[in-house]
DNA sequence: TCATACTTTCAATTATTTCTGAAATAAGTG
DNA sequence: CACTTATTTCAGAAATAATTGAAAGTATGA
């Protein structure tokens, strides 16, 4: 590989790595997630290890992770006892996984939360100004919640015309 | 007040930095944003510091942060050289702020770094399929920035009513 | 102006997260 | 089944991030 291409390739990884890290996401994991995307063949998880200089329970713990939710899948070659590792294909179902699973882990909790907090607060009147501002976030949440939703149940196609059609209308 | 409003005020506070750490916020600065947000009248950092148990260091820093984001303003009363601080109100407004503020803090950077490693890539042939998938991903990233542009941008009546609606066309 | 009440900064500390490596487990082979 | 090779797990180590507290910096009202 040309040295132009690798270092290209070693940077993009990183910058990936960094971006996951800004959005509460495990470096490694994010890094990992670059390789497999750029890497037009599947891959051991030696290779993962020679490549990014991790030891093998890391990259088998991001592995499973990015398996979990939805990002990568094993493969196993017939006649080869290892396992292979593949990224999703494609960026748009790449990004309706990511929301489907940021919308099961981050968002349902806090409408819960938010729920049982206006349950606990009670009725008083004292209460009051405290269960308006729970109800104006919880509206809010609940939208990125569905928004996320339909974005999580979309299919690569749908999603680019639909996203358009929103934005045109924000203008 | 009422136990049960105090509980359940503690308990929003909790859950909301909760949730900032899982979108990698400090929890601290979360739970001083959600502390400020059900706060009817402004706090000071002393108030802070006792209600959430953290040092005035880390009082000051956090609150500085939640300024810089947007989310948070200082206000001075006259005959008092104490420092006020008051959430911003309206929750779609904070929406915007954020939105507006990882745009620029966590998108930009990404598309610059792509847009890099493109260049640095080269045009070989070798490096076709790499250019194509930084392409697809630039697509989708260019995408968001636009989207959390367009939300960044808008003004508290403007958004609800059209996210809805396009919302319900998507259904 | 200046004493003072308040705020910020930052080196040191503490807490948390992530990572390693080796042992345990599983899976494929002959 | 016994053996070999691959994978997972997890306790401890290392790295990173958050927090403290005290010194330095500011601004205000008398």
């Amino acid at each position: 590989m040309g040295a132009d291409l690798k270092s290209a390739k070693e940077r993009f990884v990183e910058s990936w790595g960094q971006m996951g890290g800004a959005w509460g996401i495990n470096k490694t994991m994010a890094r990992v997630h670059a390789l497999l995307m750029i890497s037009d063949a599947p891959l051991t998880a030696d290779d993962i290890m020679k490549e990014l200089a991790v030891s093998r329970g890391n990259a088998s713990m991001n592995l499973r992770a990015l398996v979990d939710w939805g990002l990568v899948r094993r493969a196993s070659l017939p006649r080869d006892r290892k396992e292979y590792f593949v990224s999703e294909k494609d960026a748009w179902t790449m990004c309706c996984r990511i929301a489907r699973e940021r919308k099961k882990r981050e968002l349902e909790p806090v409408i819960s939360a938010i729920d049982d907090c206006l349950k606990e607060a009670g009725s008083d009147k004292e209460a009051a100004a405290f269960r308006k501002k729970l109800n104006e976030l919880l509206e809010l949440v609940r939208l990125l919640d569905f928004v996320l939703g339909k974005v999580g149940n979309q299919e690569r196609a749908a999603v680019l015309p639909k996203v358009l059609t929103l934005l045109k209308a924000m203008a």
